[in-house]
RNA sequence: GCCCCUGUGGCGGAAUUGGUAGACGCGCCUGACUCAAAAUCAGGUGGUGGAAACAUCGUGCUGGUUCGAGUCCGGCCAGGGGCACCA
C-alpha cells in the first residue's frame, strides 16, 4: 500500500484560501460564547518576517486554535507598529518617502504571515501610522492633559546623537540608545511627559495581582519602579554661611538610623542652592560646569571618581546644633532623585566613605554588626551597610536598626522649626516620568499649538487629526517637520493670532500602548474605543512576546490603560491578564579561515561518528563552526521564512519551533531538527492515510464491546488526549509534541500488528484514534490537520471543530504496577488492583521473592505504601 | 557592587511537583529493503563490570533534612539576565 507524498506547498495554499473565503477567523463582538483574547506583540513592518516572528505567532496561533476548539469566542487580531525611525532612515538612504516604504513593507509581511496559516481576524487589522488610528491617540493625549496626566517640563533628558532625538529612561540600556546603540548624552530640554509617576504606587501594588505573568518580568518591573521608604529631613543651615541667607536644606534618606554618623551634606551640582552659591563663587561655578561636562556620557559617569567642592556652607545636626556639618557639592548626587541632596554617613555607605576618605572627613561607626565587639569596630575602606545595633549614637545606643529608624523619625517629626516639622516620612520612586517628545517626522504629531499670547493651546478636537504633511524633505539631518515651509505656521485657536504648531512627535511606544484596546473595535470613528467592546474584551487573556519589553512596552501599556480608565476610555486598569515571554531563535555561526561569516544556506554539515564538520557546499572549503548566537545580519546566521516554508511548508516550521525547547527558552534552529519535523509531517500523513483505509465510516454505531487490540488503541488515544489537553493549557508545547509522537508511535505499531481483516470494533477504534490524533496536532499544524481531516472523510472544517471529549474510564487501569524499593533502592515491581488497600499491598509486597531475600527472615522495620505511586520497605 | 534565574546522556530536553531519572526528538551504531543512494522499516544507544541475568555508580560541587532528594534547606562553583552612584 503506497500513499502519495504529502505536498505541503499546494495543500497549505489551498486551505489558506478556504479559511479566507469562508471568513473562518473573523470574530464577532456579540458572540454569546465566553471570550478569549489572544494577542502577540504586533510587529514593526521592517519588510521581512524572520523566524523570531514565526515562533511568536506560532505560539499565539496554537493558543488561539486550541481555545477556539474549547468553545471560546476567540479574538486573535494583527496589526502594525508602523511609525518609527527605520522608515525615516530608508527615506534618507533610498529617497523613498516613509509612508509608501511602510505600506509596501506591510503588504510584503502580510503576505508572509498569511503563508504561515495563522488564524487571524484580518478584518480588524490596524496600522499605527494611519490617521484613523493616530487621531484617537491625539484625542487621548488631550484628555490625559486635561486629567493632569500630561506635563510639559524642562529637565535633563537622554539625547541619542545618532537618532537625533530624545529617548525615555527605559529606552537607554547600559548608557546606549536601545535601537542605535549610540552613547547617550544628557541634555537639558523642554519636553512633553506622561505622568507615569502618578501611578507609581498602583503600578507597583498591582504587580501582585498579575499572577499569570512570569515572575522574572514582575521582578524587573518592581525594581524599575524602585520604591523606597525613608525620611525627609530638614537640616538647619548657618545662614551666615549661605549665599542669600538660606536657612534650610531638605535631604532624603532611608538610613536615618545612622544620623549620628553624619559627617557632611552634599548637593547635586544643579541643586538650586548650589547654583545660588555658584553665583558668588567662581571656583564653585567652574566645578559645577566640569560636573556637567563629564556628565554628558553615561559611560564616563560610571567610571568617574567621586569629586566634591566645599561650598563653605555649614549645616547643623538636627539633634545637636553644636555638631556642624560641611556642605559640599558632589558629582555623585543626583538632582532627580529625592531632594537632590544627601547627608553623608561614611561608615555605612560605600560612596560616602570613598568621598570622606578623599576629603579627609573621617567616619564614626554607628551600627555595629551582629557578633562584632563595638569596642574595636572600626571602618577603614569598606563601609558596613547591613543592620545591627546602634553605637556612638547617644539615646539610640543599643537599639536595632529598625528601632533606631523609628525613634529618629518619631523625634524629628515632633520637632518643629518655624511652624514646620523638621522631618516627615516620605516614599520615593526610582521611576521617572515618561518623556514622549521625539524630534522626528515619522510619528504621531503632538496636538498642541504654541501661541505667544496664549501660551500652549490644545488643538481643538474638531481639528483632529493633526495630519503629518507628506511633502517633506529628508536631505538634511534633523526634524523635517520643523523645516517644513508652511505646516507649523497656524493661527492660534484661542486668540486667532499667529502661532506655531508643536513639531515634535510622540514616542512610538505611545502607539503600542493602546493598540490592544483599539482591536476590540477598530471601526469606531467617534472615539478611541467603544466602551462596551473594550470592557468586554480586556484584559487580554494571553499576551505573547519577547522578554526585551519587560519594562518598556509592558510598563507603558500598564500606565496607559490606567490613564484610559481615568479619562473614561476603558474600564480596566491592567491590560494583560496573562503574559508569556518566549525565547529567541538562535543558530550556529559559520566562518571561513579569514574570519568572514557564511550563511547557513551555503553550508554543508558532515558527521563522522559524533564529530560534526562544516564545509562550504559549493567548494568543499572547510569552515569553522562557531558559537550558537542570536540570529543577526552581521553574523549571517539568519534563516528566512522562505528557507523553511518553501518546500517543507509552514507546518514543518511551526512544528519544529514548538518541538524541542520549552517556549520560554531559546530554541536552536538546526537543519537536522527541521528535517526531523518534515519527516514527522510525512509520517503523520502516511499514518492517517493507512488508518483511513481501514477506519469505519464516520457514522458507524459504537460497538458494545472492544477486543484487546481495539481497547489498547483507544487507551493510547485517550491517554494522549488527556496529556496534550493539560500541557497545551500550560503552554508546554514541547511536551505536547512528545505526547503526540508517543501516540503516533503506538498507533503505527497497532496498525502494523493487525490481521488482514480488522474486526468492526477495531475499525471503529481506528477512526476514533485517527480523529483524535488529527485534532491534537491541529493547533500546531493546521494545514496538515485539515487535509487529514478531509482524508478521513469529514466534510466539516477542522478549524471550527471542537476539541475531542475525553473518556476518563479509558485512562484508568484496573491494576497498577508499583515499584518496590528496599531501603530506597528499586528492587522489584508489584501489580495490585487499582483500589487495593494498604494492608493488601503490604501483604503482596512482603510475599515477593526479592523482598523475602532482602529481609532474610526478619520482620521489616517499616513499610511505606504510597497508593498508586511506590512502596518502600525499610529492612 | 546589588537583585534574580539556570546547571540532568554526544545534543535539545522529560520526570505525575518529594516517589521507577533520562519520556519524546536530534545525532550515532547495527540490521532489513535497494545494483547503489535517498526515503522507509526493525533493533540498540548514561558510565563501569559482565556473554547474559544482573550488579554498581550517576542530575555542577559539598554538607544536611527524609523511609525516599534532580526536586526541599545551608555553603561553594559555573553560566545567563536585570539594575547600577537611587542616598
Amino acid at each position: 500500500m503506497t500513499t502519495e507524498r504529502y505536498n505541503a506547498r499546494d495543500t497549505e495554499a489551498r486551505w489558506q484560501k478556504i479559511w479566507e473565503d469562508q471568513n473562518v477567523f473573523a470574530t464577532r463582538n456579540d458572540d454569546p460564547r465566553p471570550k478569549y483574547y489572544v494577542l502577540e506583540m504586533f510587529p514593526y513592518p521592517s519588510g521581512k518576517l524572520h523566524v523570531g516572528h514565526v515562533r511568536n505567532y506560532t505560539i499565539g496561533d496554537v493558543v488561539a486554535r486550541h481555545k477556539r476548539a474549547m468553545g471560546f469566542n476567540v479574538l486573535h487580531p494583527m496589526g502594525w507598529d508602523a511609525f518609527g525611525l527605520p522608515a525615516e532612515n530608508a527615506a534618507i538612504e533610498r529617497k523613498i518617502h516613509p509612508k509608501p516604504w511602510t505600506e509596501a513593507n506591510i503588504a510584503t509581511m502580510k503576505a508572509q504571515l498569511k503563508l504561515m496559516g495563522l488564524s487571524i481576524d484580518w478584518t480588524r487589522e490596524i496600522a499605527t501610522c494611519d490617521p484613523s488610528y493616530y487621531k484617537h491617540q491625539q484625542k487621548m493625549f488631550l484628555d490625559f492633559w486635561r486629567a493632569g496626566l500630561v506635563e510639559r517640563k524642562n529637565s535633563k533628558v537622554n539625547w541619542d546623537p545618532v537618532e537625533q532625538t530624545v529617548l525615555a529612561n527605559e529606552q537607554v540600556i547600559e548608557g546606549r540608545g536601545w535601537r542605535s546603540g549610540a552613547l547617550v548624552e544628557q541634555r537639558e530640554l523642554t519636553q512633553w511627559f506622561f505622568k507615569i509617576t502618578a501611578f507609581a504606587q498602583d503600578l507597583l501594588d498591582s504587580i501582585d495581582r498579575l499572577e499569570r505573568w512570569p515572575e522574572k518580568v514582575r521582578l524587573m518591573q518592581r525594581n524599575w519602579i524602585g520604591r523606597s521608604e525613608g525620611l525627609l529631613i530638614r537640616f538647619a543651615l548657618d545662614a551666615a554661611t549661605t549665599p542669600s541667607g538660606e536657612s534650610e536644606l531638605d535631604v532624603f534618606t532611608t538610613r536615618h538610623d545612622t544620623l549620628f554618623g553624619a559627617k557632611f551634606l552634599a548637593l547635586a551640582p544643579d541643586h538650586p542652592l548650589a547654583l545660588a552659591a555658584a553665583t558668588k563663587d567662581p571656583a564653585l561655578a567652574a566645578f559645577i560646569a566640569e560636573c556637567r561636562h563629564t556628565g554628558t556620557a553615561q559611560e564616563l559617569l560610571e567610571k568617574a571618581e567621586k569629586q566634591g567642592f566645599d561650598t563653605g556652607m555649614v549645616a547643623l545636626h538636627p539633634f545637636d546644633p553644636d555638631l556642624k556639618l560641611p556642605v559640599y557639592v558632589a558629582n555623585f548626587v543626583l538632582l532627580e532623585y529625592g531632594t537632590g541632596a544627601i547627608f553623608g554617613c561614611p561608615a555605612h555607605d560605600q560612596r560616602d566613605l570613598d568621598f570622606a576618605n578623599k576629603y579627609r572627613l573621617g567616619n564614626t561607626p554607628v551600627v555595629c554588626p551582629p557578633g562584632q565587639d563595638p569596642k574595636n569596630f572600626v571602618i577603614t575602606d569598606t563601609a558596613y551597610e547591613g543592620d545591627g545595633r546602634l553605637i556612638n549614637s547617644r539615646f539610640l545606643d543599643g537599639m536595632t536598626t529598625e528601632a533606631a529608624k523609628e525613634e529618629v523619625a518619631r523625634r524629628l517629626e515632633a520637632q518643629t522649626r518655624g511652624n514646620r516639622p523638621v522631618a516627615q516620612r516620605q516614599i520615593n520612586f526610582r521611576l521617572r516620568d515618561w518623556g514622549i517628545s521625539r524630534q522626528r517626522y515619522w510619528g504621531c504629531p503632538i496636538p498642541v499649538i504654541h501661541c505667544e499670547a496664549c501660551g500652549i493651546v490644545p488643538v481643538p478636537e474638531a481639528d483632529l487629526p493633526v495630519r503629518l504633511p507628506e511633502d517633506v524633505e529628508f536631505d538634511r539631518p534633523g526634524n523635517p517637520l520643523d523645516r517644513h515651509p508652511t505646516w507649523k505656521h497656524v493661527t492660534c485657536p484661542s486668540c486667532g493670532g499667529p502661532a506655531r504648531r508643536e513639531t515634535d512627535t510622540m514616542d512610538t511606544f505611545v502607539d503600542s500602548s493602546w493598540y490592544f484596546a483599539r482591536f476590540t473595535d477598530p471601526w469606531i470613528e467617534t472615539a478611541p474605543t467603544d466602551r462596551a467592546a473594550v470592557d468586554h474584551w480586556l484584559p487580554v487573556d494571553q499576551y505573547i512576546g519577547g522578554i526585551e519589553h519587560a519594562v518598556l512596552h509592558l510598563l507603558y501599556s500598564r500606565f496607559f490603560t490606567r490613564a484610559m480608565q481615568a479619562t473614561g476610555h476603558a474600564g480596566v486598569d491592567e491590560p494583560f491578564a496573562g503574559l508569556f515571554t518566549q525565547g529567541m531563535v538562535v543558530h550556529e555561526t559559520y566562518r571561513r579561515s579569514d574570519g568572514s561569516y557564511v550563511e547557513p544556506a551555503e553550508v554543508r554539515i558532515e558527521t563522522q561518528g559524533e564529530a560534526r564538520r562544516a564545509r562550504l557546499a559549493a567548494t568543499g572549503e572547510p569552515l569553522e563552526i562557531g558559537p550558537i548566537e542570536k540570529m543577526s545580519k552581521s553574523k549571517r546566521n539568519t534563516v528566512g521564512l522562505d528557507d523553511i516554508a518553501g518546500t517543507a511548508g509552514a507546518d514543518t516550521a511551526r512544528w519544529f519551533m514548538l518541538s524541542d525547547s520549552p517556549p520560554e527558552r531559546d530554541v536552536i534552529w538546526t537543519e537536522e531538527g527541521a528535517q526531523g519535523a518534515w519527516r514527522f509531517v510525512q509520517r503523520l500523513w502516511r499514518l492517517v492515510g493507512e488508518a483511513a483505509q481501514i477506519a469505519a465510516v464516520a457514522d458507524m454505531p459504537r460497538p458494545p464491546v472492544f477486543g484487546p487490540a481495539a481497547l489498547a488503541l483507544r487507551k493510547a488515544a485517550h491517554r494522549a488526549l488527556a496529556r496534550v489537553s493539560e500541557d497545551v493549557e500550560r503552554l508546554r508545547f514541547n511536551v505536547c509534541v512528545a505526547h503526540i509522537h508517543e501516540f503516533a508511535n503506538a498507533f503505527q505499531t497497532s496498525l502494523a500488528e493487525l490481521e488482514d481483516e480488522p474486526m468492526a470494533d477495531y475499525r471503529w477504534a481506528a477512526r476514533e484514534a485517527a480523529s483524535i490524533l488529527v485534532r491534537l496536532f491541529h493547533p500546531m499544524m493546521p494545514h496538515l490537520a485539515e487535509e487529514c481531516w478531509a482524508v478521513l472523510g469529514y466534510s466539516t472544517l477542522l478549524a471550527t471543530e471542537a476539541w475531542p471529549v475525553l473518556e476518563p474510564d479509558l485512562i484508568l487501569e484496573n491494576t497498577v504496577t508499583l515499584p518496590v524499593q528496599i531501603n530506597g533502592k528499586k528492587r522489584a515491581d508489584v501489580t495490585v488492583r487499582r483500589d487495593a488497600t494498604i494492608p493488601e499491598i503490604e501483604a503482596a509486597v512482603l510475599g515477593l521473592d526479592a523482598v523475602q531475600r532482602a529481609l532474610d527472615g526478619k520482620p521489616p522495620k517499616k513499610v511505606i505504601v504510597v497508593p498508586h505511586r511506590i512502596v518502600n520497605v525499610v529492612a
